[in-house]
DNA sequence: AGTAATTACGAGGTACGTAACAATC
DNA sequence: GATTGTTACGTACCTCGTAATTACT
């Protein structure tokens, strides 16, 4: 008896006959019709009660049913454990300070070791770095490169801030903005932004912030209303908007560089991505 | 991913290399090796950390290992399930008055139909008839023909009774004898011996029995004491002993006349026997 | 040296698909 | 006549066993 003939066996039932059940395996009738009957045979039993037009299950074949769900439920649990840890086992978990470079290191990841999965969390510099040190993070993005000798950073990428305004807006007219020009004005924000929400509330703590989860509906609002947002350089921000503009802002902390960080004694994994991120980003200069 | 890969898992656990379990699978080393790497591609996951010259079991491998044994165990209840209905749809319940013509009616049964089981159980006369009217049993065998329209009744052989004495006691002078030469003497007797009892109980109600339900022990006893004991003529019985005649009863009582009964709309396999003893016996005169 | 595991290769068996057939609605 | 199920036949794939190879104890 094979796993295969108890799931047949379920597509029977499932279709009624043997030739939809057939067309859903994708196997031809005559095909799954003997190999119904190699199961009949291997248990001893007839399953069905047939016509030469039709077959419909008999009392054994219902207890075989009964058992043959059970035994491919217990089949799938298997290879569901076997499915979850290939995936952990391809995994890496990112504790980063921001999205921008997580999209970055991603790009990069998946162009030189596509089998890879990266969990990103989105948190605080500290706990990046403390989660790094516990092994609860594998590798972790930062804004400067980490003074501990057990840890590696590279410089991964920089992210400029630049203010969205409409043409509507006075300070469209200005070729650049610092934040002190915008306290006081409302703000489309996104969600999930990691430091910049602190940078924001900080510089500007007089402006309404209205948070946005979803990118789509940000997106309608921005093109809607004559809110201010910001954006940045990062290539996987919107494109231009019709009737808005993007103004550079020039303080200090409107400019990030980040840095990867990973533990000496890291997986070979992530010291292979470590080198690979090492090599692309020298080459980008 | 198959069912045999999963019992070559457990019988690689069991015997702990390869090449053990391949022997016990009867089926050679490289095979059990190619089969257990297939699993693993099918998984997704090393299970063994090998050696050149061994494996042992990984976190996977347990893991694997203990689907596997769940798995297995419900397939084995499916079987179990299914070997217990083939069983049954092989066995015909006898409900008879006695255990020799048990005997001879397994007997011609295996003889012409090798697949049947008969699951004998013994029982009063007017027990085994109405377990034949109830459908409890398939057929019967009594002491008289039925009077009963929708009963087939055949007769089926006849056995006689014999006293068996030690050449020691008086009584084996004689040539014949009779119930009533026989009250007061101690018996050893078998157990399940149907309406022999009663006609003993009936007849010399003045003797001790000693009941004895191994067969071993009996034919012991029998050699090794004085006491007397039946015999009959059915075939299965005890041969001659030494030191120790049978002789012939000659009262009514120590005959008997056994008639086949079965309903005469049974199922086919009844009828079949049924005709095929009734042949079988009159070829016999 | 001896044992255990893996790779190479040829052979056999098994299950597949196509085609032909049978029978019901 | 259309749909459904079973049998016939040739083919392709897959797994097996033997033999050769590697490496550890």
């Amino acid at each position: 008896m094979e796993l295969e003939q108890l799931r047949q066996l379920v597509a029977v039932k499932r279709y009624g006959t043997i030739s939809a059940a057939a067309q859903e395996l994708h196997i031809s009738q005559p095909s799954l019709s003997r190999s119904i009957h190699r199961l009949e045979q291997d248990l001893g039993q007839e399953l069905f009660n047939r016509s030469h037009n039709s077959v419909s299950f008999n009392d054994a074949g219902e207890l075989a049913l009964r058992h043959a769900e059970r035994i491919l439920a217990d089949v799938r649990l298997m290879e569901d454990d076997f499915d979850e840890m290939s995936r952990q086992q391809r995994s890496l978990r990112i504790a980063s300070v921001a999205p921008a470079p997580i999209w970055r290191l991603t790009a990069l990841t998946v162009e030189r070791y596509p089998g890879t999965l990266l969990e990103p969390v989105l948190t605080s510099e500290a706990e990046a770095e403390s989660q790094l040190i516990n092994r609860a993070a594998d590798m972790a993005i930062l804004l400067k490169p980490t003074a501990l000798p057990t840890l590696h950073s590279i410089p991964l990428m920089t992210e400029d801030l630049f203010v969205n305004v409409p043409v509507s807006n006075p300070l469209s007219e200005r070729t650049s903005l610092s934040f002190a020009d915008l306290n006081g004005q409302s703000f489309l924000i996104m969600h999930d932004i990691g430091f910049w929400m602190d940078v924001t509330r900080q510089k500007i703590p007089d402006s309404r912030l209205v948070q946005q989860t979803d990118r789509g509906v940000f997106i309608q609002l921005v093109r809607t209303t004559d809110m201010l947002c910001f954006t940045t350089n990062a290539p996987e921000n919107t494109g231009p908007i019709e009737g808005r503009i993007s103004i550079p802002l020039v303080d200090a902390d409107a400019h990030a560089t980040y840095f990867l960080v990973a533990p000496r004694d890291g997986a070979q994994r992530v010291l292979d991505i470590v080198s690979w991120v090492e090599q692309q980003t020298a080459n980008a200069h």
